[in-house]
RNA sequence: GAUCAUGUAGCGAAGUGGUUAUCGCGCCGGCCUGUCAAGCCGGAGAUCGCGGGUUCAAUCCCCGUCAUGAUCGCCA
């Protein structure tokens, strides 16, 4: 027999006070982020989960072979806390340092010198060799900092619609059928069967909404398409939520609204590290602007000489130039664009009652990119046997879906925003792919 | 899939139709009482993406190919 009994412990947290720590030991194990040796010792700059805090090695005071460090490294040390002022911005705390007392190395890494130099201010190295050493890439503070804020929308998301009455759902990701039609999907075998990888938790959240009458979620979409660009993921995080509404699609505009000033507040309080080692300004939503698809048209036409009126969809430039022209004209850097064309939206979205032409449906803009797609749906299943047919869609194989609304549903919408799209914007990065961990694109499969 | 660009040491770049291909970072050795993109001195490290062609001679010019990036299509 072995049984054992552990003690449960009450405190875990990685979050210290060293205001409360100054003048006393402190013991902390971290990661050598970088190691400046001097004659009479050594600044080790230490990478804990939650800083990256400057410690010093005094020769006179310990014993210890500094040649035997190396960045990477995994140490255990003991020392005093102390007051300091420092100025590299990548160091969080910077009005404290440790002076060690006790070193042990722990760990070190098999490879030396490693790939790539992480200790510089800038990881001045390509996207490709960024992405192929991601492990070690991420260890670069500049890339923390973008997860770390990426980390806080994701967070907050959920936090604030579960203050607002959403429910968390999780949906599944191996599906019977796609939301969005065939092309783009990714088939995989289940057993016997054919089954797809989810591009949307578009059907679940719908079926959701006749449960809880709003709810969420929060997890990975797949998209099969042969995209190739510096905003597409084939594999990306979607924040969506859905629910029922009172007064039409603007219920979800200002839903919306009030999801990101509650995301920027906070990565206002707790990211002031991360803000200032991006360099980075964070937008502020005072007031929301709409606009129609089809005065989008007008304005590109008439403000920047585009013709662009026949499309039936808003082009990259176009995103741009309206983004730009609501900077200037109306001092903001979001904008609804609303009414898309009925054609270019999928049959669950509903038709403008004035004009079935047009949907009840928007997209918002963000620095010139489009980072959620929204609207109200169907929600009589008179209407959806109607839509479909004259799509000309097998209704047979939506009989699971249809039930909701052959049960009832409720007047609602939802939307999808984002996640590596809204993180991209906020932190000024020119390629999607930098906000995820580990991109999944056309030619990417690892790591 | 289309158009354009790029491919040179572990990483980031410079450069040339002709002897030993240059620089920065990293690495190794030495020095330096507080650094913070540390500094100073020395050293090692590259079949110039791959295949073919032109030429007395190609890393450089031409063709093909592969890879990467940007823009576009499509979308969040």
């Amino acid at each position: 027999m072995n049984i054992k009994e552990i003690e449960i412990k009450k405190n875990i947290s990685s979050y210290i006070d060293f205001n409360s720590y100054i003048g006393k030991e402190i013991e902390l194990t971290g990661m050598i982020q970088n190691l400046r040796i001097l004659s009479w010792g050594a600044f080790l700059i230490l990478r804990l989960p939650n800083y990256i805090i400057q410690t010093v090695i005094d020769k006179n005071k310990i014993q210890y072979p500094l040649e035997n460090l190396s960045v990477e490294s995994t140490v255990k040390i003991k020392g005093i806390v102390q007051n300091a002022t420092i100025k590299d911005n990548s160091i969080n705390p910077r009005f404290c340092e440790i002076l060690v007392t006790d070193l042990k190395l722990i760990s070190s890494p098999s490879i030396n010198p490693l790939p790539i130099d992480t200790t510089k201010k800038e990881l001045n190295v390509s996207l490709d060799t960024k992405f192929d050493l991601r492990p070690l890439s991420l260890r670069h503070p500049k890339q923390r900092a973008i997860f770390k804020i990426s980390s806080i929308i994701f967070n907050e998301f959920g936090n604030f619609l579960t203050q607002q009455g959403f429910t968390r759902i999780c949906s599944p990701k191996i599906v019977f059928s796609g939301a969005e039609g065939g092309a783009n999907i990714f088939n995989i075998n289940y057993f016997e069967k054919k089954a797809f990888l989810a591009q949307s938790p578009q059907f679940y959240k719908q079926m959701m909404v006749g449960v809880f009458g709003r709810v969420f979620e929060t997890a990975p979409v797949f998209r099969a398409e042969k995209h190739d660009s510096s905003r597409h993921l084939n594999e990306y995080i979607s924040l969506d939520i859905e629910m029922a509404l009172e007064n039409g699609y603007e219920d979800l505009i200002l839903v919306e609204t009030l999801i990101l000033n509650h995301i920027l507040e906070k990565i206002k309080t707790d990211c002031q590290n991360e803000i200032e080692l991006l360099g980075i300004t964070l937008p502020e939503i005072t007031k929301i602007y709409t606009v129609k698809f089809s005065d989008v048209k007008d304005i590109i036409y008439k403000k920047y000489n585009k013709d662009y009126r026949e499309e039936k969809d808003l082009s990259p430039e176009e995103e741009r130039l309206i983004s730009d022209f609501f900077k200037k004209e109306y001092n903001t850097e979001f904008v609804f664009v609303t009414h898309y064309p009925t054609e270019k939206r999928p049959f669950y979205a509903m038709s403008n009652p004035e004009n079935p032409e047009e949907t009840l449906s928007f997209d918002l803009l963000f620095r010139g990119l489009e980072i959620t797609t929204g609207g109200q749906r169907l929600h009589k299943y008179e209407d959806y046997i109607n839509k479909m047919t004259k799509l000309g869609m097998n209704i047979e194989s939506f009989k699971s879906y249809l039930q909701a609304f052959q049960y009832g549903m409720p007047p609602h919408g939802g939307f999808g925003l984002g996640l590596e799209r809204i993180t991209a914007s906020i932190c000024n990065l020119t390629n999607v792919k930098e906000a995820s961990l580990f991109p999944r694109d056309i030619n990417r499969l690892e790591p």
